[in-house]
DNA sequence: ATGAAAGCGCTAACAG
DNA sequence: CTGTTAGCGCTTTCAT
């Protein structure tokens, strides 16, 4: 391994000297610099991060926590953290909390110490453990995604406006009774999701009818999976709505394999929107109506928030609260409102 | 943050007590070992990974590189290798290469100098770089997965047997003509997914007629996406094929969508077999027939390979290729061959 | 069985 | 602008 040592012997220069044309060119003169970066790199010098941080204070190294990297929305996360940092010249430290409260404290501990800072997405900690975790935060910084918390900078899609979309998209349709199968009761994202329904609900309709026109029926907390929405179908149904808005994208999909199974169509007898917008969306037959945002997007700004505040330094800037803009992505689950009476008895 | 001089303060030894204590506790007495990982416990005391790998030249580190995290393929292998080094007690950089051989490269060998091994998972590279790269790797270790070279450790899926467990299966439903729509030329697996189904398709049925009863036609390189597969689905109809073997899930779902676009049903017109059985084959409709293995399994796997290579030390094992099983789930895609002549035309 | 001391590779004062 | 000098937190001889 060749290290600053070398550098320094074959430019003929000191070894903080070597140290210095890398990483602060401006202190030093112009043909020592370039002599330097020329030797460097025909020794294939590459600066050791580990000492480079143990000295420094800094490792160079920002940690992740998400819940679950196999699924896509943790996924996309995840790839949008990895990008950002390593353009911002970090490592990324990727843990997964298989979706264990207890387990993403400790691993969240673990790491801030280990590192620059975290990204902690989604986590399924309570706001009391959470505050917790995060409170004493002294010198490294930790960055929230898809949840907030006083104090705490954090990066959010704006699902209250998504879900609002979603619901003025089914009442333009003709829908006038609407259904919403939630996730889990812990969930932040399924909070904000029914407000954002109830808001535009109890809004006045484009027609500006004066009155609320659309009934909003909102359903208990579901597994967050296909499983969830096969489970919750049969409820749904039963409530007479004409369209269900799902938790998420895998929901959705299970509502409608259900569904099907029951000889109900999707979209001629009931129209289904999903949230997150993930691949599982486009996949789906028919594709999925669903309510997104750019997840990698979300990722890279947690990454940018985290970077300001380590270069910040002491000064830190306030606490900041990004929101990411979502939208509506339209597909084939959803479609006009069919007259009431008039669906189809079962088939097949 | 609490250090080793906090500890041996608190617990009145020396700081190389403390350390020998909780990295190598045969070398200390019982009872001052026991006292000083109590203090250690109380204190919340957390050594400091960037300093100990300095001076012990390890990094307590791992590297996974993977072409793309959104793939729920390397999601999981992710997840594996993740879940297992971190029992082993190792931290995990996550790099996601873009599908870019040529970053796939420069982060490899960023990696291979920072941590203690790196798994590289179906590499885009071809041999010549790929042996360029992990040639001289002179103290870390690389292991490959999903990819085989001289000299280099692996875990690889039986791709091979897969592949004719697909072509088996199709048989004994009495498809007589399969068509395989294949991934990148560039691919590995590609290659031996093929080397199985001519093996399968040249072999004896079960049936033992003596001579090869099943006609494989194989098609050239397809982008291995849901695109992929729908450009791909016209032509595979074309050979009169009553069966399709897609290079992979996605490529599967595309062929479906595009064949049922064309009115022909599946699997009642003709069968579909997808490659890796990541969830996308569940969630796709008809589910998807596909050959696959456990992938997170396939991550620990590579960990363990790397963590014996490691504790090796000097003497380094042989070089160990391990070969995951794959195996064969049927799901609805896939149904028995329709007489000739019997398909119906163009519906809906 | 334990302590003292010497660094791992690098950066950050501190002097020139 | 550049060289010298201390260490960062930890492990590991080398003594005792």
């Amino acid at each position: 391994v060749v290290t600053v040592h070398d550098v320094a012997r074959a430019s003929g220069v000191s070894i903080s000297t070597v140290s210095r044309a890398l990483t602060s060119p401006l202190l030093v003169a112009a043909a020592t610099r370039e002599r330097v970066t020329r030797v460097a790199a025909e020794l294939g010098y590459r600066p050791n991060r580990a000492a480079a941080g143990l000295r420094a204070g800094r490792t160079g190294t920002l940690g992740l926590v998400v819940p679950d990297l196999e699924n896509p929305y943790f996924a996309s996360v995840t790839k949008g953290v990895q990008s950002r940092a390593r353009a911002a010249g970090f490592g990324v430290f990727v843990v997964d909390a298989e979706e264990e409260p207890d387990r993403e404290g400790v691993e969240t501990r673990a790491l801030l110490e280990q590192t620059d800072g975290v990204v902690l997405a989604s986590p399924r900690a309570d706001d009391e453990a959470l505050a917790a975790l995060l409170g004493g935060v002294p010198r490294s910084a930790a960055v929230l995604v898809n949840r907030e918390l006083d104090g705490v900078p954090s990066v959010v899609a704006d699902d209250v406006t998504g879900a609002a979309l979603a619901l003025d998209h089914l009442r333009s349709l003709g829908h006038r009774r609407v259904v919403y199968v939630g996730g889990p009761a812990t969930s932040w994202s399924d909070r904000r999701r029914r407000e954002g329904l109830r808001a535009a609900a109890s809004a006045e309709g484009r027609g500006g009818r004066g009155a609320s026109d659309v009934d909003l029926v909102e359903l208990g907390a579901f597994r967050p999976q296909v499983a969830g929405g096969y489970s919750a179908a049969d409820l749904a149904l039963g409530t007479g709505a004409t369209a269900v808005v799902a938790y998420n994208d895998l929901v959705a999909v299970g509502l409608v394999e259900r569904l099907r199974a029951r000889g109900v169509d999707v979209p001629g007898d009931v129209s289904v929107v999903g949230f997150d917008d993930t691949f599982v969306a486009t996949l789906a037959s028919p594709p999925l109506t669903s309510v997104g945002t750019d997840l990698r997007a979300v990722g890279a700004a947690a990454v940018d928030l985290l970077v300001a505040r380590l270069a910040a330094g002491g000064e830190q800037p306030e606490v900041e609260r990004v929101v990411r803009p979502t939208e509506l992505v339209v597909r084939g689950s959803t479609g006009p409102a069919r007259a009431v009476g008039q669906r189809a008895g079962a088939r097949r």
